[in-house]
DNA sequence: ATCAGCATGTAAGGCGTTACATGATTCA
DNA sequence: TGAATCATGTAACGCCTTACATGCTGAT
């Protein structure tokens, strides 16, 4: 049997579901999905206007997604876009899909990895430089975490609370490795 | 002035790098290559055959690296290479630059954060499959930590076992953070 | 007047994966 | 004899980023 044709996501384009997610909450730009995207997300996934627009065209073609209303009122056009039926179907059905492709490309790790080739403070210096945006980050964090205690009862804001807590729980990893690193580096 | 032009790498290609910090250590062909990538430095890089190869070829032209010696004694062509000169200064430069991406996508990340759009079970389910992949992860991790202890002293191992308790420090503060969103999703 | 932010979109090009093609050797 | 491993490489294709193009609004 043939797979079904209507509403089919490309295959390995993420950021449909992501937009579906974004759009499953409140109805939202191309622009408002990028800022989202920039927000609390941007720790675990990240997204350019490049593919959010054009995953959006498609999507509407598929289905997916309506156009809500084209507000022409005064300035540029602002496209407002809402998720439909099967697209609410598309993103429970891939919620409900057990696999989950987790893909890391720490360059710090790189470098350290590959360290040997260099004096010990190179490879110093790069942990350092992590370690610093580790620690903006994480204040970062602890300031979306605050805020969202505030509002946990609210609809679907445990779950951004969770994946704040994940930030929060690995980026504390992180510092406490870039301090077991930098001790091993000197003593070593 | 104009930039070099000789030994020069693609601007974006890690896996260029990659290769030539492997090769820093030891002469190795295209497939031993991808079997070290596989390894240890799989938990925050990875690469396929269809990268390794023509990235070989275009720094053999680039005289990043070198060809060893087409060993064709009995079975198929084997191809050992070797790192150059000018292949170690690219290394070194690399080294020497501070900036670093850290690109993360986790897509368990992503279902837990949408996760609000189904029952708590599912998110809940989700978790338990993160966890599941997480600990096996972390007794291969282990080993890896144990057998490099070993071997502390030898050259470049101390920058190897860095990395392995990077991996142990985050694996373990995913654990936790498993436990405890498991608890609230449960509770909450 | 000018700059930042709002807002949508396209074009070029790089990077990387998957699948395929080919073929030898070793071991059960 | 058949499967797994060794070994190199190409082709198709998809995804994504960067840069560009365009133009309005509001604040300084």
């Amino acid at each position: 049997m043939d797979v079904e044709k209507v509403g089919r996501m490309a295959k390995d384009r993420k950021i449909d579901l992501v937009i579906l997610g974004l759009l499953a909450h409140e109805n939202l730009t191309g622009y408002d999905i990028k800022k989202r995207i920039d927000g609390a997300i941007s720790f675990f996934w990240k997204g350019s206007f490049g593919s959010i627009y054009p995953a959006l065209s498609e999507m509407e073609k598929q289905g997916l997604v309506k156009r809500k209303n084209s507000n022409k009122t005064g300035g540029r056009e602002k496209i407002v876009y809402q998720i439909s039926k099967s697209g609410k179907d598309a993103l429970k059905q891939w919620l409900n899909d057990e696999q989950a492709t987790n893909d890391l490309k720490y360059e710090t790790l790189l470098k350290t990895y590959f360290g040997g080739l260099e004096d010990r403070s190179i490879t110093l210096r790069n942990i350092e430089v992590f370690e610093k945006q580790v620690k903006g980050n994480l204040e970062l964090l602890n300031f979306y975490k605050e805020n969202l205690e505030k509002v946990l009862e609210e609809a679907d804001h445990v779950h951004y609370y969770l994946t704040v807590l994940f930030g929060i729980e690995t980026y504390e990893a992180y510092l406490r490795w870039c301090n077991k690193a930098k001790k091993i580096m000197k003593e070593h």
